[in-house]
DNA sequence: TTTGAAAATAACAAAAGTTTTATTGATTGA
DNA sequence: TCAATCAATAAAACTTTTGTTATTTTCAAA
């Protein structure tokens, strides 16, 4: 594994968005800001598995910072191995959900992450490489609602958060390209307000 | 179980501090100061289930208890039977707190945090933003009387805690959806003149 | 340069969601 | 029993968000 520190929190909401790490272990204790103001701000656009520590073992903080979207929490003092194992289990977890299957399939519809095609009816749709990048996302994601700025986040950066009608109109377009041949039911849902899904069943 | 008990408001604070009980019954009428101020200074560390007693069924008093931190109200008079219940209540939701399951569960009710989606039956329930925003806030405190005032704090932000008819609207909403299907038991109940609740049971 | 596909922007109608208002029903205490 | 209060429901008015289409800009390859 190769690993990132930071030793603020501002630094760390940076670093954390120029390399996208597979994880985070987040110490509630910072010295710019309250982790609790971090974590809201990091789970925006990051949806990988966050670790949180703590010095006290009060209830009230380890409910907090799950409600805030944590994965799970751990307080000082602790083992290295007890956080391995929780390292583990998390990305473990993590690792399950996006499910490596080099083709991902829901009906008529395939996504071919190896060749970087996608199929309705075994027949080819020739989708633009940000169509290709947005839908990829949804599919990492499949089934579960993927907010506006996660989605902007994810493929056109941080800096194009606030650009929802970008979603608006490629998620027309990939609509319009997947619906061409005959009546397949639509497989991208709108969430209004909050984002977009791909529908699994 | 274990019962300790106490006289005066002085005396159980000690109490509760040097022995950390399981949970904490409060008689609001205390002898040498206020149950309500009582109830602050507890609730500066015990993250623990207080019950609160009223003599009066006066509304306001019960509202001010659950503002304060109570977790339950009990109106006397009432059977030990009545009591008993509440306190394996109290005790079991203070321990499944404890494993933030990512999907929370009441009989045929989902509540899915991570995928944002609500099932009931297995099968997906469509609610909007507010609608999913209001239910979270009950599931987060599932089985505990939620204020008026703090649903409309935590989902339409504190400019909006008069507006107790939204809760009325939305939460006929939520339950009209939720009802889709067959013959599904009531989750929600209404706590007249102070809020609402998630049945647990 | 020219050209063409893709991306970004803009405008506006349609859809969905929210808030407000009015009405009805239920409960409680004088 | 009758007010009075609170809750539930229905529907309207209103606001926000979304989908669609058209247009402009960008950029790289011919």
């Amino acid at each position: 594994m190769q690993v990132l520190e930071a030793a603020t929190g501002h630094e760390g909401l940076s670093l954390a968005a120029s390399h996208k790490p597979d994880m985070i272990i987040l110490d509630i204790g910072l010295p710019d800001m309250s982790g609790f103001e971090l974590l809201p701000k990091l789970r925006e656009w990051y949806s990988r598995p966050i670790i949180v520590l703590t010095v006290h073992d009060q209830e009230e903080e380890k409910v907090k910072a799950l409600d805030l979207g944590a994965d799970d929490y751990l307080t000082k003092p602790f083992g290295v191995p007890e956080l391995m194992a929780r390292i583990r289990a998390s990305l473990r977890r993590s690792q399950s959900e996006v499910s490596s299957e080099p083709v991902f399939t829901i009906g008529d519809f395939q996504f071919d992450r190896s060749a970087h095609i996608v199929r309705v009816k075994g027949q080819e749709v020739h989708l633009t490489s940000t169509e290709y990048n947005l839908l990829a996302v949804l599919v990492k994601h499949s089934g579960k609602v993927v907010t506006h700025r996660m989605l902007l986040n994810e493929v056109w950066g941080p800096n194009s958060i606030e650009h929802v009608q970008y979603l608006r109109v490629y998620m027309g377009q990939i609509r319009k390209k997947l619906k061409q041949g005959d009546s397949l039911k639509e497989i991208i849902s709108t969430e209004p307000g909050v984002g977009y899904r791909l529908l699994t069943d």
